[in-house]
DNA sequence: ACGTGCGTTGCATATTATGCAACGCCTGGA
DNA sequence: TCCAGGCGTTGCATAATATGCAACGCACGT
């Protein structure tokens, strides 16, 4: 709608891919150096790029500690956590927590394994929306007309042999995942990873996130880890029940 | 320099202090609601903020996103990890990975301690710059004259009694700390908790990053906290020795 | 039923961003 | 040493763009 915000903020995953001259910036914008000069000293002057040593632009702290700040607003995170270290205690696996928003789905929360091997994930990282188990729950809960534009516009990579294939078998996924109330992954990411996850809901029913317990077959085979499935879900209960309680948000207005 | 952009940036920290309507938006910018608006439209795009169901305004998921890929973009990061697993294993303490970018500081990586009190800490989260021990360290490696008026222009606030109180105070530690190549912070953050820190330095001898070990008194005494001194500077020198190693930023065009 | 508050829209105005061309600076080659 | 090429930077006239206004629609509370 504003033509020069949008330019500017198209500048940022631009930078994402790495470290760019004003030269490429200017080029990939389609725009002429000395607006690209701008818009990078408007983006400098918030923080949000950084100019290193040769004089590349790379994205800035603020944006990083923005991002950090926005993660913390979130009350879901807040309420849960304690739960999700609780889990962790209890079957030594990693525990993640993840949420939906316009398309994507990712981690805002994570509790480390205890074995030594580990699985990779960070926080604020997108999930593989077509097979992550928590990615199939906070979908299968969107209406069903928005389930089925949703699945037309993802790709479906084939991460391995048991990855969702495609749009078809995706929806007949989200529908088994909406009548069972829980989700799995077995491998469909990374071979030798499995997942179980349960939903949270709020007071009116709806899925605000969803956390699972992903542990790699050399710990756990897929069997021995689905049968953490009811503590799962009844931690999941416990935070819904929690968050569900809790007046919705109210301001902080002394 | 821009106008429309810098005000469309101005919402972003705006925002990161909780959700806000368009009304509340629009006076703080101190522009008309239709204005407000259409610049909130045009982040929204780009998914740097959200439209939350009661139609506020909060920070977006693309944001975090976006940090994110910063993140995992900077080699030292990358180049550093494994290190400082290495030492978590050793000591078993908190291991944390700063850099300093224009008058912040903040944490880019983080090991988490194995024992049962942790500190508290996020990554992307900036550091109490007066007194964090790696604060300390990237500030007295810059020019003098850059670190008196650093010094003039940070506020001092007394997060206990040992913390840095005064400009004067900071430029003596600083000096001190340039001088003997380490830091520490002895409760002038949080009154229990400990640290020592060591820089990590680039191969033209600049310190580009520095690393901390951290732990609650209940957990060790400052005394034998300081006795991890040496380990923690010889891996962040093998940390150093790796990245001046290495050729300096190339582009990966394939 | 009526009024108030908030988000939204179209539009005329003028403020604001844009691209151009020229300059300065550094680097590398002759 | 000098010249050429590349890159970032600046001032400026022009034109495109953002702005505020006023009016509308809608929901909520009285």
């Amino acid at each position: 709608m504003s033509q020069t915000v949008d330019r500017a903020l198209s500048i940022l995953p631009l930078l994402a891919e790495g470290p760019a001259d004003l030269g490429q910036v200017a080029d990939r914008l389609g725009v002429h150096k000395s607006t690209a000069l701008r818009l990078l000293r408007t983006l400098h002057e918030h923080g949000m790029v950084y100019r290193q040593s040769d004089q590349r632009y790379r994205l800035g702290a603020r944006l990083i500690a923005l991002a950090q700040e926005a993660m913390e607003n979130l009350d879901i995170r807040e309420i849960a956590h304690p739960h999700l270290v609780g889990l962790n205690e209890q079957c030594g696996h990693t525990v993640h927590l993840a949420v939906y928003e316009e398309d994507e789905v990712l981690y805002i929360d994570k509790v480390e394994s205890r074995y030594p091997v580990r699985m990779y994930s960070r926080i604020g990282k997108p999930v593989a929306i077509t097979v992550a188990a928590v990615a199939k729950l906070l979908l299968a809960d969107r209406p069903e007309a928005e389930r089925r534009v949703l699945a037309e516009k993802f790709d479906y990579p084939l991460y391995t042999a048991r990855s969702t294939p495609n749009a078809a078998a995706f929806l007949r996924e989200l529908e088994k995942v909406r009548e069972q109330g829980w989700a799995t992954d077995l491998g469909g990411h990374e071979e030798s990873i499995n997942c179980v996850a349960a939903p949270i809901r709020g007071a009116d029913g709806r899925v605000v996130a969803a956390m699972s317990v992903s542990a790699p077959n050399v710990v756990v085979t897929a069997d021995e880890l689905l049968t953490l499935l009811p503590l799962v879900r009844r931690t999941a209960d416990a935070i819904s029940g929690e968050y569900s309680g809790r007046t919705p948000v109210k301001e902080v207005t002394p």
